[in-house]
RNA sequence: GGUCUGGUAGCUCAGUUGGAUAGAGCAACAGCCUUCUAAGCUGUGGGUCAUUGGUUCGAAUCCAAUCCGGAUCACCA
């Protein structure tokens, strides 16, 4: 249980105890105090004035007392400035805390909770590679499936491809135009983006032929629409909904090369799934659900057959569900797939991370699903990220302006071989060493750098400025880690002791007890990031406590502190830090180096 | 136009259900390595929290209006 937490409940009890009035813990609010007073957690009192009609002198007074009189191993002192009432943690219950939790590998992290979590993520489309805002889908989707599983969930990650539809077909025309019967091997190249070539390849012959057009008198809308090529790929569409054996055999193929490029991206970047659902299986879903909505009155069919949800009730639109030639569309698919999902594994809870741009897609689903009354329902969670920009604007693949995942992870790991090269300290490492270490802190960069904004909000990437590799950043963390590992290591060879030491009467100096309060949030922070979907909590609190910790580390020796009391003191502090580092970065899928 | 969303230091971002003199990082400037890893630490400067009004003991936070961005409003996915 938090401090903040017990503050609270004791603060309840107090006002119940002295004034006879019900006031819920939850509605007491607690602080961290302001640096200049004293204390370290503060009880705002303005709140309880009016209902208790003390004075907050009086009443910071009586409450405080009662606090410290009741709970002496907890409260050892208290002030009152204006309304608030500043609370000082008795030293002995912070050493108390660290006692307990020193060697503990698991603190923050949950017991099972039986719950079941989806989240569903990376969803990329076959016919390009990824790019940074795929990155930023990767990241937040792995980092939010751990976040549930630390909160006591089992989870299961899963990936919906987008593997058919016309934008394939383009890459597939271009290839047979262009390609002269090339693949990923004869030409050695990376088969997501071998596919992605002819996608350009496509948008580059279609816009000329369409140009040719105008100029042969053509408005810029018939133009677009006759272009042979595009003719020809509207074509291609058709043939494979047939089930042409040619393209859907030259469909396997493409689409088998870009699945072999994905993996290797995938792997490098961790990213990993329970089940992947292809759009090839799914696109036909939904019809059954049109059909029950019928009988139920929740959809209504008009004249020419297509089926339409009214929900301008709601504050939407009316949306159609089924066409008049009997098809699913979008979000018809989606209800399919949002049953089929959970007869499968019947999860409590469904989170989908795609771009904010389908905000109201993904409100209309929702409210479909309650409407129809689907089991899934009320599990279903959009996890909305903005996009990333550059400094110059949006990403524009035609203007070329598009980050390329596999080209900004490889940046990243070449920039850190540069840094870790310039500070010369694992000469001794070997090839795998090295080569693992400098993934770990470009990786490291990459994803802190993307994770560490809230992720609803659209986020600037600056190539030249963004990655850093000093202050608010994935190095500085990992870098704490290992400079503590190192010191750890020193003791382990010289032996230290045990914590047998009697710390009853043992003094907190101001920088050991900063690292002490901030360890103790860290199970809160934890629960607060899973109920907002946000991994940029972790981020920020991580940073916090290497922060808090360097300044710590500078100003005190832990090897060798002033006595043997406050060398095991340390040592455990350092050890526990070094723990929550790790497990903190972990969440945000970041591995941390023994050394760098 | 309707709906949603954002505007905080030169730049990138924090800021809990309203709480004390609005915080970090980067950049700038000034310091700290014969002592546990300087990818570090300490300090200085830098703000009309878009604007105006309202709600109250108290507003960056809540409400209204205005200004400026972005997304969305497909029988595409």
């Amino acid at each position: 249980m938090s401090v903040t937490f017990k503050i609270k409940q004791a603060a309840s009890t107090a006002i119940k105890e002295l004034y006879q009035v019900d006031i819920a813990p939850s509605g007491v609010l607690v602080n961290a105090t302001n640096p200049e007073f004293e204390g370290d957690y503060t009880v705002v009192l303005f709140a309880f004035i009016k209902q208790l009609k003390k004075s907050p002198e009086v009443l910071g007074n009586e409450i405080g007392g009662w606090l410290v009189q009741q709970h002496p191993s907890m409260f050892s002192s208290f002030n009152i400035i204006k309304g608030f009432l500043n609370l000082v943690i008795a030293d002995a219950y912070w050493v108390n805390f660290l006692q307990e939790q020193h060697s503990n590998h698991k603190f923050g992290i949950k017991e099972h909770t039986g719950k079941k979590l989806m989240v569903e993520y990376s969803s990329p489309n076959t016919n390009k590679p990824l790019h940074l805002g795929h990155l930023r889908n990767n990241f937040l989707g792995w980092s939010v499936a751990e976040i549930y599983k630390t909160n006591g969930y089992d989870t299961v990650k899963t990936c919906i491809v987008n593997d058919r539809g016309v934008h394939i077909c383009k890459s597939m025309i271009a290839w047979q135009m262009f390609g002269n019967g090339a693949t990923p091997q004869s030409t050695n190249t990376k088969g997501d983006h071998f596919v992605g070539d002819y996608y350009v390849k496509f948008n580059d012959a279609y816009k000329l032929e369409v140009e040719q057009l105008i100029a042969a008198g053509k408005t810029k809308e018939e133009a677009e629409k006759q272009a042979p090529i595009m003719k020809a790929t509207q074509q291609m569409l058709l043939d494979w909904e047939a089930g042409n054996p040619a393209v859907i055999e030259l469909w396997k193929e493409m689409n088998s090369w870009v699945y072999s490029g994905f993996d290797v991206t995938y792997k490098t970047i961790g990213s990993d799934f329970d089940k992947t659902y292809y759009e090839s299986n799914t696109y036909l879903l939904g019809k059954k659900i049109v059909a029950e909505g019928l009988t139920k009155g929740v959809f209504t069919q008009e004249e020419d057959n297509s089926v339409w949800i009214d929900l301008t009730n709601d504050g939407l639109d009316k949306k159609i569900v089924q066409r008049k030639d009997g098809t699913s569309v979008y979000i018809t698919q989606d209800i399919g797939l949002a049953e089929q999902k959970f007869e499968e594994y019947g999860c409590d809870k469904s989170i989908y991370v795609i771009g904010d741009e389908q905000n109201y897609h993904m409100k209309v689903l929702k409210l479909i699903c309650q409407k129809l009354q689907l089991p899934s329902a009320d599990g279903i969670e959009h996890l909305s990220y903005g996009m990333v920009e550059l400094p110059t604007g949006k990403m524009k693949s035609r203007e070329g302006t598009v980050v390329d995942a596999d080209d900004i992870v490889n940046e990243m790991i070449t920039i850190s071989k540069q840094r870790t090269e310039e500070l010369g300290k694992v000469k001794d490492f070997s090839e795998d060493e090295l080569k693992n270490l400098y993934t770990t802190i470009g990786l490291g960069a990459l994803k802190f750098f993307l994770l560490r904004v809230d992720p609803k909000k659209k986020m600037i990437f600056n190539p030249e400025e963004s990655i850093d590799f000093h202050g608010f950043t994935g190095p500085f963390v990992q870098y704490t880690y290992a400079r503590i590992k190192s010191v750890l290591r020193k003791l382990e060879d010289v032996g230290s002791g045990n914590l047998e030491v009697d710390f009853n009467n043992h003094s907190l100096l101001k920088l050991e007890k900063d690292v002490i309060i901030t360890l103790e949030q860290f199970p809160t922070v934890i629960e607060e990031a899973a109920q907002e979907n946000d991994p940029s909590k972790i981020a920020i609190y991580v940073f916090n406590l290497a922060k808090t910790f360097n300044s710590f580390y500078v100003e005190h020796a832990i090897a060798k502190a002033e006595n043997e009391e406050k060398k095991i003191l340390r040592t455990s502090l350092a050890t526990l830090t070094a723990s929550v580092i790790k497990t903190a970065m972990h969440l945000l899928g970041i591995a941390v180096p023994e050394r760098m």
